[in-house]
DNA sequence: GTTCGAAATTAAACTAGTTTAATTTTTTAT
DNA sequence: ATAAAAAATTAAACTAGTTTAATTTCGAAC
């Protein structure tokens, strides 16, 4: 019963609390704003985004696990970030030029998902111009977040970024497998396997 | 002569060029444009921005050469970009969010530089909209820069990202000593001499 | 033009992280 | 519950890149 409920009628305090951190709505307009959203849920390595798709939606986790990544020519994984309930997720880039995407996104866990088009966003704007404040805001976010990834992983050893991972993000280690943790830190699962060890013993 | 008419009337038409790429402006809101914009040069050595300070401009270089770099807490160099001519450097994060910064941006040459400020920019969207579209592009060429940027440096192995530098940017390598390309491609300059040794004995 | 400090080169010893491969444990599907 | 597949562990050999240090070359300032 409380799962289908779950499934038919999608938890939205979610996602106006994450909305309300940043700019303040009154009733019409969230109710203007939730009419808005599309929910999606997504089955375990079902795919959000795929390469060449356009990514047409910015999407907002309400439950759920996401990975972000790019394979390369070797067929090598490179995942660019997670995502887990209350995180906005999609491919920026391609979402405001409206160009093909090279991201994979994929739910890990069974996942739902409330979906904003482009254009409803848009007419969003228009209507209620707060909007475009959070939402400059979001992109001011995943910029420095980037900035920050940057840094840390070319100036930090592969242990440093372990524990710093774990130190952020405790209960994603808990639901990731070693090995996804291991492909995010960039390095082989059989070092981080190593490196737990090395930890573990001090 | 010629240097001294430089250094008093700057060149406008590298920008306007520039700005042309992506919009399209007539007489009037070309002269409204130049009237934002402040000139200033910048000695080898000298400071565009500092850390702690507020990054209050955008900046486009029409002459010199730049760096733009952290220090960490062992006092190591981290350099994030280099500019040169047709270049917009700055740091965007703290522009947008009017926040303090935690980058230098230093001249590696005697620099030209056309700055417009935060307040002034506000008023050119209000006046001129299509200025809101200008930037909105720089941001997201920025954005996948730095995306690339990671995805590159974090791929690739030291020779491959150098052979990729030399590539991408031939006249950049001319220009800057060995230890600031190796600074960027985040190896030890001793390193770098023996790759460009075994290149060159190839 | 000379001098002085920084940048570049070379060699040798070293280390963080990878690769391969064999074994065990855990997860998943039936 | 059971079989099959995937993930994790361990060890050993290996390699890309660092560190240290000595020597040479270059560039900027007087």
């Amino acid at each position: 019963m409380q799962q289908l409920d779950h499934l038919t009628t999608p938890n939205f305090e979610i996602i106006l609390a994450n909305v309300n951190k940043h700019i303040h709505l009154d009733r019409t307009e969230v109710d203007y704003f939730l009419s808005l959203l599309q929910y999606k849920t997504f089955k375990k390595k079902e795919f959000i985004l795929r390469p060449s798709e356009i990514c047409r939606t910015e999407n907002f986790i309400i439950r759920g696990c996401t990975k972000t990544y790019t394979l390369n020519e070797l067929g090598a994984e490179h995942i660019v970030m997670f995502g887990v309930e209350d995180w906005w997720i999609g491919d920026l880039y391609s979402f405001l030029s409206q160009t093909p995407s090279t991201y994979y996104i994929e739910a890990l866990e069974e996942s739902e998902i409330l979906q904003i088009s482009k254009s409803d966003l848009d007419t969003l704007y228009a209507r209620v111009p707060k909007f475009e404040r959070f939402f400059r805001i979001l992109l001011q976010n995943a910029f420095i977040a980037q900035q920050k990834r940057i840094e840390q992983t070319l100036a930090l050893t592969a242990e440093e970024r372990y524990l710093d991972f774990v130190q952020k993000y405790p209960s994603l280690e808990q639901r990731l497998s070693q090995k996804q943790v291991a492909t995010y830190l960039r390095i082989t699962p059989v070092f981080l396997s190593m490196l737990r060890k090395r930890l573990t013993q001090r």
